[in-house]
DNA sequence: GGCGATTTGTACGTATGTATT
DNA sequence: CAATACATACGTACAAATCGC
């Protein structure tokens, strides 16, 4: 898991984390908070920019709701947990 | 035209860029197509990264159009062409 | 209400990849 | 093939927001 994203693949490096972070969350591997970003991009071994990149996608695919100064959370546990 | 955003402002830099940008457009200033992203850098005196936010704002207002390669262009001039 | 720790947001500049003409 | 232009990727610094004490 977390493995860094591959230069030799077509698929652009955020995809590829946004593709990974995504089968965490749906193993529901993070509960409820995410790790923060600047976790994320040691797990991953990419820039702070691939990162926030990927953790955009994750927005609109409406996975996640990341709030300034709090963290990125699971959507669906916070629906759960009736928080929205 | 073309000012520096202000630093002091609590404004981001990408939003005044973008709404400088806007008022260009409106002005019909460009008529078809902007200046380049690393020419527009430039001239405002911001990063590549503060240029193009400011253009994802843009494009998120429906205001220009940005194709791969091609160049960033003014929708309603495009529309009026008959391009799209 | 302030303080400090944690976290996301913005801003910076550069290099390399990809697409179009 | 060459020139031009946007896209992705990199790392760093500081600002702003949130929360618990």
């Amino acid at each position: 898991m977390s493995a860094t994203p591959s230069p030799d693949s077509p698929v652009p490096a955020y995809l590829q984390v946004a593709e990974a972070l995504a089968s965490r969350i749906e193993a529901d591997e993070f509960e409820f908070q995410l790790p923060s970003e600047r976790k994320l991009t040691r797990e991953y071994g990419c820039s702070y920019d691939t990162l926030r990149h990927a953790i955009k996608v994750l927005r609109g695919r409406e996975l996640v709701i990341t709030r300034h100064g709090y963290g990125t959370f699971v959507k669906a546990a916070v629906r759960a947990a009736g928080l929205i």
